[in-house]
DNA sequence: ACGAATCTTTAGTAAATCACTCAGGATGGT
DNA sequence: ACCATCCTGAGTGATTTACTAAAGATTCGT
């Protein structure tokens, strides 16, 4: 069970736009790319389907860019990797019949809890934590 | 992150072999594919794999085949994952300097909390739990 | 109206991974 | 010797990943 980088590019995305929402700008790809160290092509991909699932809005020609369309306290991890990814933990053999149900209950369980986890922090969280530099979990 | 098929074939395998512990019989590979519906060319590949972790022994010729090698009280779901997948969850961006501090957070502590719940069952839960025909975490 | 800067969309692609399949060899009991 | 079983390594089609590229649409300043 891996993480793929689009998924990880596009929490990075948000977060930076979430950094930046105060100011109530529009974030140019090229510059969201450079900053969060994305290729660039790669970007406009997953920024497409952030937009077409309502966290983010874009505005073409000249000085366009990318904002959020809400505040950052009301998107958390887990809607973000859901867009992308369908899941934020995949588990297959929850839907085969073969699978015993004590294993399908671990499963669900490790699923649950990731889940959890990632509903439970809004890139808010995540802009507060890198202005004071420290940790958000474990003060 | 999904799990793949042959990681839930790992454990299923593991699973079998638990409820068959006590009988100190080998498996063969044939009736443990039948029994998992896991194909048979494919889980002789996932047994070696698990003999070389140490899970399982085999013994080859005539009435060969497969069994544990301690009992399924001392092996645990996040021990057979890991033999079979490395990690649990694996989130390369926690080694990518790139990646802001806060979002490595989240990702560390949804890692932490999958291992935490794979490493807390052992196969002899599963065997209990399917004995009782009930659930083993919602009493 | 023009041109530059931006986003939009679609297509392509090399590499890796997944989930097998197969063939031939090694081993051990009778 | 024979046969049932495990062992090993190679091969493979399909899918996914992580991009790259190109041509088009939109907006703004002038």
């Amino acid at each position: 069970m891996k993480l793929s980088i689009k998924t990880d590019y596009a929490c990075r995305a948000i977060a930076w736009m979430a950094q930046h929402y105060d100011e109530d700008q529009t974030v140019h790809v090229q510059a969201l790319a450079a900053a969060q160290g994305i290729p660039e092509n790669y970007l406009v991909q997953i920024l497409t389907v952030l937009r077409s699932a309502g966290f983010v809005k874009s505005k073409r020609g000249k000085d366009g860019g990318y904002c959020l369309t809400r505040p950052p306290g009301k998107i958390c991890f887990g809607d973000v990797v859901r867009a992308v990814q369908g899941h934020v933990l995949d588990i297959p053999s929850l839907g085969d019949p073969n699978c015993p149900e004590g294993m399908k209950e671990v499963w669900r369980k490790i699923k649950h809890s990731a889940e959890q986890i990632a509903d439970s922090v809004t890139f808010e969280d995540l802009v507060s934590a890198s202005e004071q530099g420290g940790g958000m979990f474990y003060i």
